[in-house]
DNA sequence: ACACTCTTCTACGTTCTGTAGAACTTCAGC
DNA sequence: GCTGAAGTTCTACAGAACGTAGAAGAGTGT
């Protein structure tokens, strides 16, 4: 599970909050506030890609986007951290133990409605 | 959320499949196998101290341990991921979506038999 | 063809991590 | 209290990851 950098997740924040693909002048001007340069948004998004966390379009000024949504991923990331301690149990009766009353009620209809086989 | 690197890793499953205080010896002897120096051990557990991972007591050969547990650690760290998404009903809905029946069938217990209030 | 925009290549400074020698501290035994 | 062994801290360095961006190359419109 790679982690990311600081403006590497500043990048995958836009692109998850992006309403689709993505052009790189785009992202530079949503992170101005940072100053980066055209081709620093370039080479993360490249680093983005190797790391398979991005992709882009074939049209000319390319057009980015996440391979996962936001929610996948946080759901995929929750899973391996889940899966990397041995006594799965204990992982999930301290993750339940400690979610909000909300969250207890949405996980129990979640449950309740979910496939059976 | 700091994350860990290779060999922090590997002294944090160490620590937290000890059945108490390490001593920095005797996890170095567990790392056998990386046939990394006793130095080198003692520098990963300062850094894992800094990192608020680990933590020593007075006595003299120091021993170490874990703050938390792995799976408190995990849970943790699943909260964490779970809030860092705006819409963490959809997380939930994918986490639960992809769980498998064991672990769903766990949940389901868990959440009934908690607190109501 | 030319100017402009976009993309890729290459590079460098900083920080993090793995690695460990050197130096200093503490304890056991004398 | 001195001495040697064991333990601890300090300091340093190499490699990787990340932020950063200039230079160079490629595509487009006119």
């Amino acid at each position: 599970m790679a982690s990311l950098g600081e403006l590497e997740r500043a990048v995958m924040d836009r692109l998850w909050a992006a309403d689709g693909p993505v052009a790189a002048t785009r992202l530079r001007n949503e992170l101005a506030d940072r100053g980066v340069a055209l081709t620093t948004v370039h080479t993360v998004l490249t680093r983005l890609e190797q790391k398979g966390f991005v992709r882009h379009d074939d049209a000319r000024p390319r057009r980015f986007s996440a391979r996962a949504s936001r929610e996948d991923h946080a759901a995929e990331l929750m899973h391996e951290v889940l899966g990397q301690a041995a006594d799965r149990q204990a992982v999930l009766a301290r993750f339940v133990g400690s979610v909000n009353d909300e969250e207890a009620r949405l996980l129990r209809e979640l449950l309740a409605g979910g496939s059976t086989g």
